[in-house]
DNA sequence: AATTATACTCAACGATCGTTGAATAACTAC
DNA sequence: GTAGTTATTCAACGATCGTTGAGTATAATT
């Protein structure tokens, strides 16, 4: 019926699909729900992004980039402010999360939908090696190079499966399954990135520190 | 053709479906992809098994009574070892990581699939409720009441945060992304679980105590 | 050997999928 | 206002999906 100004019946799409393939994955989902879900027309969704991989990349993309920056210039800021020392274990995986717990906690809901795509993509034998790489490893390799330097003695593989072990929990609370809900009986809730964080924060570092430095 | 003796073909099945649940997801499979695999006619799998998500049922049931099984074996064989004495954490850690190790080493190559698929159900939001708490749940509560044991004075939530975080770091890990080949330039392997239980260990431990334990 | 039960095949069903090309509406530039 | 570009709709395509019911072959039971 009505055209809109350009954009806003697109950007729909892709906090539609961006919400959807999060909780059912690529194959979970249908062009026709996201266009259902977005009220729009089902042939709006290819004629803006093409194939239905093309939407998925769209959607990954869109929030990667944002992300990846603001870990940067996190990492960088804290480089800068300690100069001559070496930066702390917790300074860096601070860096690493702390962009996570700022998104989710802006107005935008679609960060949220983010985080838990983010986990798919992450978890996924087939997604992980598409998608990664561009979108992620020249700043995970930032944050490698920094681990590095803050842990001199350390072998290399020793800091790459620690790093590992952050990934994946971080992956497993971004992905909100509220398992941990029912384990815990409620004492603990999924949707709470910050207590998260508070804790993922010592446990990982303490774990870099018994892995990779000899004493 | 030829009828052969009950459970050949509805075997090949379960496994064909394991491998492929495994790599591409729920959604990601074809009854009629399983049954071209399995060399089987595409009927058989409902004749056998009723509806796709039964059949994904079955696949993800089959090995998690073992696995359940095992690690509870291994946990009740150390506490009764230690008698009067408290479990070391490493010692509870071990008892819930181990069984995988034994059986990704088993001579039956399914339990690789299976641990992917572990993976998959663990961090999908849809799948993790329907699916763990049955499998799962119960074993892990003996394994949290250990770690309380273990941690007299630690808060009941930061024990299940770090036992989150031990749940995430094994789940990217069962899923053999291929990511750590990547990002280390193959020196460290997905396929090489005993690399990442060897170093998973001490690494949780270390971040158990430095959460739980108040100085 | 006859009967029953189990394992399997075959063909087909209705439903739904992603994508397209042609038609229409709305906005932009002149 | 007219022309041209962009956004959106509509109907339809061929393909593929999960599931079923009827039929056939093999094994088990008697």
């Amino acid at each position: 019926m009505t055209k809109k100004t350009k954009g806003e019946r697109s950007d729909r799409i892709l906090n539609v699909a961006e919400e959807l393939f999060a909780r059912h994955g690529y194959d979970g989902v249908t062009i026709r729900q996201i266009a259902a879900q977005a009220e729009v027309d089902v042939a709006l969704a290819s004629y803006h992004f093409g194939k239905k991989e093309d939407l998925f990349r769209a959607v990954f993309r869109r929030r990667a980039e944002t992300l990846s920056a603001s870990r940067q210039a996190v990492l960088r800021a804290t480089q800068e402010q300690t100069q001559d020392q070496e930066q702390t274990l917790e300074q860096i995986i601070e860096a690493f999360l702390l962009p996570l717990k700022l998104a989710q906690e802006s107005k935008d809901p679609g960060w949220r939908n983010y985080m838990a795509l983010l986990s798919y993509v992450m978890t996924s034998p087939v997604w992980n090696e598409v998608l990664m790489p561009d979108a992620f490893d020249i700043n995970v390799k930032e944050f490698v190079d920094a681990l590095t330097k803050a842990l001199p003695n350390a072998k290399i593989e020793d800091i790459h499966w620690c790093y590992h072990y952050v990934s994946g929990a971080l992956a497993l609370t971004l992905a909100q399954t509220g398992r941990i809900d029912r384990l815990s009986d409620g004492a603990c809730l999924s949707s709470d990135f910050d207590a998260a964080y508070d804790r993922m924060i010592p446990f990982v570092a303490a774990g870099f520190r018994r892995v990779c430095q000899p004493e």
